[in-house]
RNA sequence: GGCGGCAUAGCCAAGUGGUAAGGCAGAGGUUUGCAAAACCUUUAUCCCCCAGUUCGAAUCUGGGUGCCGCCUCCA
């Protein structure tokens, strides 16, 4: 089996090969830092954070960079509306970046290149495009003429006259044109008076939105790529007018493979900065688990839209919980089970049926379907010994089970280190796992909950059950479910949100 | 107007020619002083409608209906 993915530019799902071998080499088109992010920025970067582990999953070295657009006209405008610089603004939405999506569990990308850092190279681009008589001059401005590049539209599947024909009334009225044809888009834009700007050839200016990426992919990662991603809204015209700055300019193919991804509806709605029905990342991360949000999204194949709702995010909560304590269990059990660690994951078919579900277009709600399974299995076991049962399988096929979870788990990203969980209270239970549940209300003492507990035995043996309830209520409002076991013991463990 | 996508159980969602994955919710049972938790079992004769191709279609073809997106800053 190889790896197959969907081409933008084919409209076809097409083999995998990387232009070297073992190396993949991925640009995704980052955010611009003006505002906090939303979860359509969630959904974009857990998408090719997974894609990213997949193909490092198969062995591949992956090189990942993601730019930041740290100037444009919106960075300009909400950093007058702030009286701050640009550089403040920026920076500060860069940090509030790198916190989002580290606590959604997306790997850090090799490189950040900022467009700020690069003008020079978009310079070089822009003379360059002037020289070839594709891009002109008017002004202090600088445009790509885009009727001068024969493939224009092969990305987003459009011809130039199709879209002229249909925009009509949207195309001729802008205000002041300069352009010489309507689709014609702007290189080097001439600063107004009053803004930031950098020296160019054509006067005091700031680069146009697209060529920045042009600039950084040829800088970071050289003329022709791998694999270039972002979100479908980026298709046209970013990618389209980065593929004509591009390869004009080098006159080779910008990236072998370009791949979308869909959009995150709000009740059936794009979500969207001018409908202003955008929600935040960390708005969401208030009443959510950053992985049931990683679920939620990764339970809709990448390319389809999904829709945001209450109902779809408390189901994805409550998947969640169950992979967790599938993830959880050599945490809680490594001291009962006969643990032989070190033990190396043998291929198996749970593997394999992982490989070929991402394989198929990186099919995550199939490869889901696998961790469900193997979840399963845990639980029960996990399940079998808390109620105190013997367990059934042994300790060799667990180990096997729960190696084979973590490993497919660490490759879509869903981790249990940074998730609220329930704790069992009478079990052992690792210092480091503690740890990260400092945060669960962790009201009451052990020893009271123990006396109530042993209080609670008492009544029941005489059998006063009233008191026995009353005391059972009492913990349950303090958040503490009790747990009878056959025997007549009872574990008590913090309620599961 | 041009281009594209989607329509599968109460909800979410795979499957894309061989007789419906998975999650959530629901139901029944076991257990229990009663619960909870847990465990077991179960939940679409059918995949928007019509016609066609085929031994056979949710899956292919033609037509229809409905919803959504891109063409404008956007992940």
């Amino acid at each position: 089996m190889s790896l197959r993915l969907f081409n933008t530019l084919s409209r076809q799902k097409e083999v995998f090969i990387p232009l070297t071998d073992k190396r993949v080499k991925i640009y995704v088109c980052g955010v611009t830092v003006y505002d906090f992010c939303h979860l359509g920025h969630a959904r974009a970067y857990i998408v090719w954070d997974v894609v990213r582990r997949y193909l490092e999953f198969c062995g591949y070295n992956v090189e990942y960079v993601q730019n930041i657009t740290d100037v444009d006209d919106k960075i300009l405008k909400r950093a007058q509306e702030e009286n701050v610089t640009i550089t403040e603004l920026t920076d500060r939405f860069i940090q509030e970046y790198n916190k989002d999506m580290a606590s959604l569990n997306i790997k850090t990308a090799d490189r950040y290149p900022k467009a700020t850092e690069h003008i020079q190279g978009m310079i070089e681009i822009i003379q360059s495009l002037i020289d070839k008589d594709i891009a002109y001059v008017v002004g202090g401005d600088v445009y790509y003429a885009v009727q001068k590049f024969p493939s224009y539209g092969k990305l987003s599947h459009r011809s130039l006259d199709s879209m002229q024909a249909g925009a009509s009334g949207r195309v001729a009225d802008s205000e002041g044109e300069v352009k010489r044809y309507p689709f014609d888009f702007a290189l080097w834009k001439a600063a107004k008076p009053g803004e930031p700007y950098w020296s160019s050839p054509w006067g005091n200016g700031r680069p146009g939105w697209h060529i920045e990426c042009s600039a950084m992919v040829k800088s970071c990662l050289g003329e022709t790529i791998d694999i270039h991603a972002g979100g479908a809204d980026l298709q046209f015209p970013h990618h389209e007018n980065e593929i004509a700055q591009s390869e004009a300019h080098t006159g080779k193919p910008l990236a072998r493979y370009w791949m979308h991804n869909g959009f995150v509806n709000i009740g059936g709605q794009k979500m969207s900065k001018s409908l202003k029905n955008f929600k935040t990342i960390r708005s969401v991360l208030e009443y959510y688990d950053p992985m049931a949000v990683r679920l939620f999204i990764l339970q809709a194949h990448y390319r389809q839209p999904i829709d945001f709702t209450e109902e779809a995010m408390d189901s994805a909560t409550k998947s969640w919980q169950l992979i967790h304590e599938g993830l959880r269990f050599n945490l809680d059990f490594a001291a009962k089970m006969d643990w032989c660690k070190d033990q190396e994951l043998k291929d198996n078919q749970y593997l394999q049926d992982f490989r070929a579900a991402m394989d198929d277009d990186f099919n995550t709600p199939v490869a889901l379907s696998i961790v469900f399974e193997l979840a399963k299995i845990l639980k029960k076991e996990r399940n079998m010994l808390e109620h105190g049962s013997a367990n059934h399988l042994n300790s060799h096929e667990v180990i096997q089970i729960q190696q084979t979870l973590q490993k497919i788990c660490d490759t879509l990203g869903l981790t249990a280190a940074n998730s609220a969980t329930r704790q069992s209270g009478t079990l052992t239970i690792q210092a480091e796992l503690l740890d990260t549940n400092h945060h669960i209300n962790q009201t009451i003492p052990e020893e009271e909950i123990q006396l109530l507990i042993a209080q609670r035995k008492e009544a029941k043996k005489q059998k006063n059950y009233q008191e026995a309830d009353r005391i059972r209520d009492e913990l349950k409002a303090k958040g503490i479910e009790l747990i009878d076991q056959k025997g007549g013991d009872t574990l008590w463990r913090y309620i599961s949100t």
